[in-house]
DNA sequence: CAATTGCCTATTGTATACAGTATGCAATTA
DNA sequence: TAATTGCATACTGTATACAATAGGCAATTG
């Protein structure tokens, strides 16, 4: 018989999930200072496991550390978005050069993960689906270094991308940009695919650049933890 | 009058430092296990910051952790450094793309760079002015979250170009790849630049690969911390 | 009154103590 | 003798205690 493991849960990580969490959903704004005693009091836990899942965090990218003064929520930025996005066009097409094209199975399992996305209820789902997608797309990429890497990006954007979901709902261009990317996989056309997914990324990215600027930068004063 | 300000170390930092660079010339053999009890006794600090250097060493690729089992020294794989360096050559063209064309001063800055590689008297410091070349070359690149990346993959591989150099010296004809790369550069013709680049990073990979391959595989034993 | 300096407090950096788990060995049983 | 089980031990995961530093406030001085 095959049983999974039990999750003999991990202070770290159930700290790490839940903090990114507080981050990503906004209840822990830009800029705010995460004290680590008042922190792992909410937690429940001490501060060594909160410490550990504050560092994850900072080479995560979502949280800064400045040596002796803290940790802090990173905020938003146009800047790291832009760059953020300008290479993920170059990572995805080169995995799926790498991946070659999808046996029928992964494009049946394509379709379907891309009508979960557009049926998505929640921001939050939608992106996960669009996520999961995305992975699925590469899975058959050999290279796991450039997976690990591309799956990193995904965590990284996720703010981005559930900040602007919240505002407007996007999904549809989306969804017809991975139809569009299905279409050319199944004639066996590797090139147009990998083009038409570089083009899905840089429209992605697009959408969020024009929220980003019209958005009032800044703003979100910081209070205690 | 401008200052320095004193460097007020930082165990962790101190911890890391020491780790990778006993790691990357061999005084940890691969798959060493690395008792936090014995190595924080050996470094003369305690586990806190140990396990923090560990961590983030974790996140370099250069140790691997098993939860409740300990941490472990990874051992070089052909796999790992095959997706290493078939990443390479997909990053450093694109951040060139992205820099543009050097100007007259960074270009003399890079000739000079490339003698002082061919003028190296150890392999560690003809790894350092190889890395210290390239990431020149691409200095200009407004992207930084890509030289930041490019840059921890100049870490990652390190132990690899380490081992190989060691037994090779395979200076001449990386040499002769950057200047080839200069040349392009110099009549302004950035594409040519950028395939030269990618040549480059691919037969500087080969060269290692076929190192690796007529290498013995393992046969390092484990041995206590 | 402005500027500087010294002290106080809150907070991070580090060390150590405690708890729980994995591994190897010995004892036991068939 | 082989297999299994219980136990001892060494190690990691976590909590907490201690040390050191940064930032603010007040006192002092010109």
């Amino acid at each position: 018989m095959q049983l999974e493991p039990i999750s003999r849960a991990n202070l770290s990580d159930a700290a790490e999930a839940a903090i990114r969490a507080m981050i990503v959903d906004g209840r822990l704004p830009a800029d705010q200072r995460l004290n680590e005693v008042h922190l792992a009091e909410r937690l429940g836990v001490s501060r060594t496991p909160l410490r550990e899942a504050l560092n994850r965090l900072v080479s995560e990218g979502a949280v800064e550390a400045r040596p002796r003064r803290g940790y802090f929520v990173k905020p938003l930025t146009l800047a790291e978005f832009d760059q953020l996005y300008d290479i993920r066009p170059i990572l995805d097409p080169a995995a799926l050069r790498l991946a070659g094209l999808p046996d029928a199975r992964r494009l049946d399992r394509l379709e379907k993960l891309n009508r979960a996305f557009a049926d998505a209820r929640t921001p939050e789902d939608a992106i996960a689906q669009d996520d999961a997608w995305h992975m699925e797309l590469i899975a058959a990429c050999p290279n796991t270094v450039l997976i690990d890497l591309i799956a990193s990006f995904c965590l990284r954007t996720r703010r981005y991308e559930l900040a602007l979901m919240r505002e407007k709902a996007l999904v549809a261009r989306a969804r017809d940009d991975h139809d569009d990317i299905l279409k050319a996989l199944r004639s066996d056309d590797l090139d147009a695919a990998c083009l038409a997914l570089e083009h899905n990324m840089r429209s992605g990215k697009a959408a969020i650049v024009d929220w980003l600027r019209t958005r009032a930068t800044g703003a979100t004063k910081a209070k205690r933890s």
